[in-house]
DNA sequence: GCCCTTGTTTTGAACGTTTCGAGCAGGATG
DNA sequence: CATCCTGCTCGAAACGTTCAAAACAAGGGC
């Protein structure tokens, strides 16, 4: 391996000197200059990246914690929060935590001991992850979800504001059992959308039905069950608010298999968009959110972090947008 | 930061015996190793990764090149690569090259000043990157398309195979007049489906017609374009095998759009899948790639790679598999 | 009692960079 | 002419680890 000795002797000056012209300080003799830069030509020499880090004790890695790349939600936020971290210089470092607290924390403790130059996560319920990573005052904007006790830049989506804005739309097409699948408990997303569903309900003089809600696991069999649950009500309702993509394709699911039909069985508006929405026929409303924006604003809140680590931390609510489309046709009277 | 020197001196060690207790080497006095244990908690050590790498002259990267993270192909596939990785105790780092040859070779790049440990790559065009990095001897394993010149592990879904299973079946279905979206003419899989879908007319007997055939880019578009224009040939295909999934989704718009149905007015078989490509109506057929099986192959190649650089390259070629669903159901005379 | 062997620990030298402080010209200033 | 700057360059010390080689202790054979 050439190193930047074999350049010093070669050009006939100090590795310093090298130094200096490669990371393109000033005050340097234009001609020794020029000699340098021959000398790498001819040696094929390539900075070792490694030792710079040593030096500098700091990497250009970050590290995106998500629980699954698999998701449409999130490839589509990695895919923004890549853009930014080429264009700045960083490369990501994708680690799925598939919801699992335990992976969580390892990729923290990776980040910590690789001296990552920073994380971009979406934390799991507990966030053991996030505790340690803030302790050690690692660079960090969480995405999606708020975490309690810990003060770090943060994305949103308005999430109530969107949920409620879904289901007023299904008010004004006419339905008034409206039910709803949403998330954990402990996730504040799926409390925040059940609370935009909430004050749609009451914007609108509706009584709030708890039997008429199912808490499932944002996944696709939980969205399925639930599904399958609110059928077998006595009275089943007239159309339904989901609060995933994943749940709503579970639901959808079971809707086909049931031999059911939206709009016209069950009118149906999920959050956030899977790809393609309008292909599915009956083609999907949707609460869709920002998802790529989400991820190049982390990355953007992320490089400033960095930048100035001293700052108070921020927090940024991008907006949703509903599509509307077949499946929340106005109720036939 | 506490180094190595702090918990010697606190467990009144070595720091090469604090070293060898961390690394799990053995030739070490049970009770030392215990009081150095201890230090570590007490100090709450944490090693430096980095030092390590210069160290040992090699990281525990891994990264993967592949045109775009939003391909439902590629996601499927890094989440198997990242399996594999998790458990080789490897981090994966993601590479968008958008087919761009110059994105790819600052990759390329990065990998050999970063000093990853390997590299999966799915080669754009004109692959230099790839040279490039077949030139340093990285361990790299070639996924999805082949390299002419470069002598590297591959892993290779059997496309010929499967594209004349997907045209054959259509055969079956009673269609004779089948057209072909493929992609374009310098990637390997795009003229190997192609050849595919000539070996089945030619098995069956029907004459291959030129002007059935469009060369696009594997994009929406592209697709959409490409169906655009068999639909204007003066005597349109009754059958259809496009040779992507995004190109498929293009395809499919377009009839949408212009009103046409699957298989009605025109039998559809695609290759490789959409996620919840039983969603759409009509279910769509296509010739499956087991793409987290193939990221998952790649992964344990590069493992054996990386343990044994001196072994000849293999290939693995994984099957397709045909999922029948609606828009092939054979022609009503 | 001496020497060799075996098993463990320590010393010290890397790994390849960056950066701080010192050194050295050469010009300006008093 | 001595002194002070200014602008560059250089030497050397980090950064925190691993590993080869040396050192050491203890046990066994002769």
């Amino acid at each position: 391996m050439t190193t930047i000795y074999d350049v010093a002797r070669r050009s006939g000056v100090s590795p310093a000197t090298v130094s200096r012209v490669l990371s393109g300080r000033r005050n340097v003799d234009p001609e020794l200059s020029e000699k340098v830069r021959a000398a790498v030509a001819e040696l094929g020499y390539r900075p070792n990246g490694v030792a710079r880090n040593l030096r500098k004790a700091s990497t250009n890695l970050w590290a995106v914690v998500i629980s699954d790349i698999e998701n449409p939600f999130f490839t589509s936020l990695v895919r923004g929060l890549e853009d930014v971290a080429q264009t700045e210089g960083y490369h990501v470092v994708l680690c799925n935590s598939d919801e699992d607290p335990a992976k969580e924390a390892a990729y923290a403790s990776a980040v910590l001991t690789e001296q990552m130059a920073g994380v971009v996560v979406s934390p799991t319920s507990t966030a053991e992850g996030v505790l340690q990573l803030a302790e050690a005052k690692t660079p960090m904007v969480l995405i999606d979800r708020r975490v309690d006790g810990v003060e770090a830049d943060t994305v949103l989506v308005d999430n109530e504001h969107g949920a409620a804005e879904g289901v007023k739309h299904l008010i004004d097409g006419g339905y008034e059992r409206i039910a709803c699948i949403t998330g954990p408990r402990r996730v504040s997303t799926a409390m925040d959308r059940l609370a935009g569903y909430r004050s749609a309900l009451r914007a609108a003089g509706i009584p709030y039905d708890k039997d008429l809600v199912r808490h499932a696991d944002f996944r696709e069999a939980g969205g399925f069950a639930a599904m399958e649950s609110l059928l077998e009500l006595p009275e089943p309702p007239e159309a339904l608010f989901v609060s995933n993509n994943l749940m709503t394709v579970g639901a959808l699911e079971c809707l086909a298999k049931r031999g059911l039909r939206a709009p016209d069985d069950i009118a149906l508006v999920g959050f956030d968009d899977i790809p393609w929405a309008d292909l599915v026929v009956p083609s999907l409303t949707t609460v869709a959110q920002p998802t790529y924006e989400l991820g190049r604003t982390a990355g953007l809140l992320l490089k400033d972090r960095i930048a100035a680590p001293g700052r108070p931390p921020s927090t940024v609510t991008l907006r949703t947008e509903l599509h509307v489309r077949a499946t929340s046709a106005p109720k036939q009277k």
